[in-house]
DNA sequence: GATGCTTTCTAAGCAGTGATTAGATCCTTG
DNA sequence: CAAGGATCTAATCACTGCTTAGAAAGCATC
């Protein structure tokens, strides 16, 4: 499986760890993710990762920012067209897909050490778009009224939308949701109730 | 800070290993909490701990089934009197204080190794316990509906109080959220609005 | 109470991990 | 082409989870 080893200074080692690592994570989860494993796994020394990052920390990171990134990306194209209502709903439906086409990154970025006890200081930024991306819809269908109600609307959405998706990529409510067929319907039908309630005028 | 070792064979060590462990993570999470330094916080040797758990991973799940068991009983009490609307605001309230009040240990019970990729055994009784405390109340108040409805309002509420709760652990909104004064509140205010959604008629 | 059997513990050690160091190799730039 | 910086290897340290052999304590039976 180990990616081809050029020459002793390779072409880009750095991408070559983030692209295993990711593929490793899909497949098992950061936790048993090891910086020896990964070098061993694209060929190299169990050195080697630690000129192209500081520590396994800063691995993951990196790793977790990517997913960041390709989620936020995702969330721009979303919100271009359609009623305030509608987008939301998409957004919904978006964040609940990545979360089960990828329960494992989402995990990295969501519920591991880089977020315990407080997300780290990278994170952050994205954090705030992806709340912002949720924001300015609410407020347009909100219009006049208070900022707060505003708030506690986008909170409880926001909540509903992450709290549904972090439960699904646990299987944590097997019992409860009907089979597979019928994950995207039910997955629709939890995000209207929830976009709904937050847009109660 | 070492219990006193009272003889070789001492009284309870699982019991002062449980206790330990519970503070440990209190302080500083489950990530670092290693069997050989509890171990040398209880004051025994290394090997010792693995008389009474398999391995690492067990010690861990008897730390978070004693969450459950507690969180568990707290939502018992609650339940016993009250409308539906108050019997669900209130399980949500306390499950929010819960998660501010032990944070670490809402992560281990909810987003570590053990509920990754899937809940461990173990721990899927108590999920089915929560879910049914608030099955009840909404079943109540949505009388005639479809059950189909009922799962959905179920599964949005839960999602709601859960994320709520595993985003306010991890000071995910910090910036949407006013300042701490007023956590309570805001708290009520989210919950509300999740309860209302949910016994929409 | 002495005899065995079981449970609980210690001491020692293995394999795997994150991380650092010294030095080899390669690339770039003057 | 020579110097210097970047990238890599090899070796090593401290720490971890876990296992083993055997010592110490409890417990039953006679």
């Amino acid at each position: 499986m180990a990616l081809k080893a050029k020459t002793y200074h390779r072409e880009d080692l750095r991408g070559d760890l983030l692209r295993a690592g990711r593929t490793y994570i899909a497949e098992h989860g950061h936790h048993s993710l090891s910086v020896r494993t990964l070098a061993q796994l694209v060929g190299v020394s169990s050195g080697a990762p630690y000129h192209h990052f500081k520590d396994r920390r800063a691995l993951l990171l990196a790793l977790a920012l990517d997913g960041y990134a390709e989620i936020t990306d995702a969330a721009a194209e979303v919100t271009a067209t359609g009623t305030p209502r509608e987008k939301l709903i998409s957004l919904g439906m978006q964040f609940v897909d990545f979360a089960t086409r990828s329960p494992q990154l989402l995990e990295l970025m969501y519920e591991s050490e880089l977020t315990s006890p407080a997300p780290d200081p990278a994170l952050v930024e994205f954090q705030d778009i992806g709340h912002e991306s949720l924001v300015a819809p609410v407020r347009d269908a909100l219009a006049g009224f208070e900022e707060e109600i505003i708030e506690v609307r986008v909170l409880a959405l926001w909540s509903t939308i992450y709290g549904f998706a972090s439960l699904r990529r646990k299987h944590m409510i097997q019992k409860v949701e009907p089979r597979d067929l019928r994950r995207d319907e039910v997955t629709r039908k939890v995000v209207t109730v929830a976009v709904d309630a937050a847009l109660q005028r």
